[in-house]
DNA sequence: CGTCGTGTTGAACTCAGTCAAGCCAGGTGG
DNA sequence: CCACCTGGCTTGACTGAGTTCAACACGACG
């Protein structure tokens, strides 16, 4: 609970009123699919913050569409040490590519609390299959997953810590703003310095140094979960230098 | 020419009796389909070690799958350096998204001399997407994909130098030996230390120091544009630190 | 009011990068 | 046949970004 005293969590209600719903893999629907769509839903459920949503490896029977809340997928290598993929924002998959395997290789876990929607993984991967456009959806939801992950490569092999952070902030600022989720100088920034150094390949506390430098710089400031824009002029540019102008999340 | 002085390059006859058949996208089809996927095949196309394949987000109207010889998918960031995303190997395709996007976000350039088979990519696309199990055979391949980038960002993000070079080499290894291309201690190895910088994260520079050691101490060696193996034990024992288990390849 | 989770700071250290020089094999041309 | 180039690789000395370790600050919570 402690952890979202700010907001009250959203329970999804029927799938026709739903507010990501353009944000998920089945947005391409009409509403007379969402109907469908409704029907094959098997519940909702709610996970607390630093809740386990999934283990790498184990055996897959449903298909969790993210709703409300921030979570992330990661890898735990022998040795303790930590690699985050990618966070998953409200709309996300918890993972397309459980409609085709059975197991997958990663964790994922709740950043906050997160209430996510549950699907028999076998009667959706048949529903989708069997509707062409979402066929579509699926695949171009998986490619662009794909880009990010060139994205955060390219950021890991080849940036300065700096840039690294500054690139992080700004796509989780650009999928926000995809959501409506954003002000225009500030978002929200759930990510503990462990975080965003495990997805950026960094220390936490090279993090906690690099932000103090980002704020001396009157770049970005993080305060109270937030992230505050202090000159998005500069933020663009350091984005830029590792960019390649596709977009983070799916256009629509 | 001078790069592949001891292999002639081969040219592809009929696709059903393609030898690169079951690593390709197509490998679900029976004869039958065989026959329709080579109506479908606008032609075979060689390029020369070195030159580029495909550029960053130019207009695509073919799909290319790469028959013969090794490229590799990468990004050019302004300042010149460069991330490696994968190597392609015969029966890969320069890339699956190519089949929902109109460009792509990297270029690919010919590691070696290549052969590929293109196809225009509107009709295979339609034709794909008329047969569930090739439909299901992409979306698999795509996640396969996927969890290569995840394995490398591990690496990338996670890892030494020296565990890096190790991985990368198995990776290899054990891609080619589903093809059948490896030996028990040794396989082909075309890639210069500039690539296998570009891929990791490192410098050539460092990588030449990282091969030396790992030759001092036994465990591989890069020679004639090979990998010889010498200590398969404690190469799967770096490569099983960043490990997740599962394949690097598809199975089939 | 103590404890836990988080973030901050400083000092020492190290892995990998940078720069610069030189090596070697293969190819080319005189 | 030698001279010279070129591309790829190696070596050494130096630098530096980021890590490690350890101590401390601080707020939220129980």
């Amino acid at each position: 609970m402690a952890m979202t005293a700010e907001r009250e969590l959203q329970k999804p209600g029927h799938c026709g009123d739903c507010p990501v719903r353009d944000l998920t893999l089945y947005s391409v629907a009409n509403f007379a699919n969402a109907a469908e769509i409704y029907e094959l839903r098997r519940g909702v459920r709610s996970i607390r913050a630093r809740d386990n949503i999934y283990v790498e490896g184990r055996r897959l029977e449903e298909f969790l569409t993210l709703y409300d809340g921030w979570a992330f997928r990661y890898r735990v290598l022998p040795g303790g040490t930590r690699q985050i993929f990618s966070f998953l924002l409200p709309g996300d998959s918890v993972s397309l590519s459980a409609l085709v395997s059975e197991t997958l290789p990663f964790s994922v876990d709740a950043l906050t609390d997160c209430v996510v929607c549950v699907f028999d993984r076998a009667e959706l991967s048949r529903y989708i299959e069997a509707h062409r456009p979402l066929v579509r959806k699926a695949w171009r939801s998986c490619s662009h997953d794909q880009n990010r992950l060139h994205r955060r490569l390219v950021e890991v092999g080849r940036r300065s810590a700096y840039q690294r952070v500054a690139h992080l902030a700004m796509e989780c600022y650009d999928r926000l703003a995809h959501r409506g989720m954003a002000e225009a100088d500030s978002f929200p920034f759930p990510l503990r310095h462990p975080h965003v150094a495990d997805a950026l390949g960094l220390t936490p506390i090279h993090v906690s140094r690099v932000f103090r430098e980002l704020e001396a710089d009157g770049v970005l400031r993080r305060r109270d979960r937030r992230i505050e824009i202090g000159d998005m002029d500069r933020l663009r540019e350091l984005q830029a230098l590792g960019g390649d102008g596709f977009p983070v999340d799916e256009p629509h």
